[in-house]
DNA sequence: GCTTGACCTTCCCATTATGGGAAGCCCCAT
DNA sequence: ATGGGGCTTCCCATAATGGGAAGGTCAAGC
């Protein structure tokens, strides 16, 4: 199977698959013309890269997890170790964001929004500590 | 007042202020020497800069919110709508990381997380749609 | 006056994940 | 054999930040 259609099979661009390869997370066989040549245990891969990275687990999260996917004698807790931080960091990131989002909503709701200029919001963004 | 001065004054690295003025938002008079000379202005307008960015604002939208800020005659609408949209902006990708924290944080919490190798996440990974 | 150290300049590179696009080779169907 | 579509590699760009090199400048101390 070639890149184009392991692509289709598995919901990502050629473009992406060859990343990946580059970053050494799947490497096909190849073919005398140079061609990449992916087996039906490749799609699988590719998929689960897929699947990883829908979750925006870094590229750095989805090589360790493969390796412990492949491990067949892997203990859950490595898995698990792995994913929780990642929560973590994800949660951390909603929460400054939100938080940030937050405030602007907050200056925006004092602000009048017409077509006077005083705006407690450039105020604010002049004045902050 | 050279760079260094201005950064210990407005709470930005050195390499930032560059940074920005390479972007046009704020370009400081040259002495003699070549270095960068910062007035007082100057460090209003690069701590509105630090605040904008706190705020996650992009460069671009920081840009047009600078213009806005100089422009006396501006309409507080302007301001408004720029401000709204990175709210926006901000709060869907807060949304869109707090489902995958949950998605993440419910497949951990049917993992053992223990030394045996089944794990609910890895079979998740593998199998999404 | 010269050395030293702190500061400044520009330029290049790396990060993360993704995509655009060029140049050139390959394969298959007409 | 020719054309179209797919494949290859390589370079570039994105956004914001930082590291670091090579070299110019200034001020203090001797």
């Amino acid at each position: 199977m070639n890149i184009g259609e392991a692509a289709r099979g598995c919901g990502l661009s050629a473009k992406m698959i060859r990343h990946y390869e580059a970053e050494g997370l799947i490497v096909p066989r190849r073919l005398e013309n140079g061609y990449r040549d992916y087996a039906e245990a490749d799609l699988a891969v590719l998929r689960f890269i897929r699947h990883a990275r829908a979750l925006a687990f870094p590229l750095e999260d989805v090589r360790r997890l493969l390796a412990l996917w492949r491990d067949r004698g892997r203990a859950s807790a490595d898995v698990r170790r792995i994913a929780l931080d990642h929560v973590a960091a994800l949660e951390a990131k909603a929460e400054a964001m939100q938080a940030m989002a937050h405030s602007l909503r907050h200056l925006a709701r004092h602000c009048h929004g017409d077509a006077r200029p005083d705006c407690p919001i450039l105020d604010e963004l002049e004045k902050l500590p």
